[in-house]
DNA sequence: TCTATTGCTCCAGAAGCTATAGGTTTGAGG
DNA sequence: CCTCAAACCTATAGCTTCTGGAGCAATAGA
């Protein structure tokens, strides 16, 4: 049996947390001590590994209910999972290439080389003229 | 003068996300009509379209706040505005990587054909089994 | 037994909006 | 001038995923 803060230490998930997630369902509610406090079996440990993992990941909550719920049907055709992941890694995929173009053009907004005033500088420009990007956004 | 909905139309900004913004402190409180409706002027207008092409970029409001206190003052030297742009390109940049990881990670994650069933499913091994990855994440 | 550590619940805050409820003002057509 | 729909107002709550604090109770080691 761990305690909360073993679970924690085992997992790098921190103890607020671990209660949070308990409220949110992803783990059930556990045995509690005779003092009230939070006892958890080895399974618990495992199943929190594994949302920290997707968190890690960056799935969603949702998603990862989704997924904690298939793992205990190991007979069922795994297609759900799959696509849950897919799509995950589309918006993966999606983010990058939002961010490459904000890279873009914030290294061209930066070539300003910070060496004279507001009045002409072109961080301060760009912003205000949105005439001046390369991409639109 | 411009009404609320007026700006909101003319800068793509929501009018809620207007008046949230005056609440942040990034706009000033307008005059108001005689039945207590916002009125705007072109200043206004101009600074709004600043706000939004920088959250556009991804500035937070903080930052935002900081670029346009310093757009106040022309005769002052522009370090300041490049520092803030620079620090936020090189965050920009953190998170490609970062998703960059996330991607590859969930490419193996997905080779799973989906053909099968969740008990020999690579996606929910992959995700309970952390020593499956490539790159500590 | 004492006490440091850990745990408990409840609540607020962070970021950047968005939505809803319930009411008032505006402006165009008749 | 009157009406009525559209636009506006305030205040508040909700979203997402935690994180931190207050104030108090339980546990474990010396």
């Amino acid at each position: 049996m761990y305690s909360i803060g073993d679970l924690s230490r085992r997992t790098g998930v921190k103890i607020p947390t671990i209660r949070y997630y308990e409220q949110m369902g992803l783990i059930a509610a556990p045995e509690r001590s005779e003092g009230n406090q939070r006892r958890y079996e080895k399974s618990e440990l495992e199943r929190l590994a594994f949302i920290r993992h997707a968190r890690d990941l960056g799935l969603s909550i949702d998603s990862i209910r989704d997924l904690l719920a298939l793992s205990q049907h190991p007979e069922r055709p795994c297609g759900e999972a799959d696509r849950i992941a897919s799509e995950h890694l589309a918006t993966v995929r999606e983010k990058i290439a939002r961010l490459k173009k904000l890279e873009q053009e914030l290294e061209r907004i930066v070539a300003c080389d910070g060496n004279h005033t507001v009045g002409d500088c072109y961080v301060i420009r760009a912003l205000a003229d949105h005439s001046m990007c390369e991409n639109e956004h």
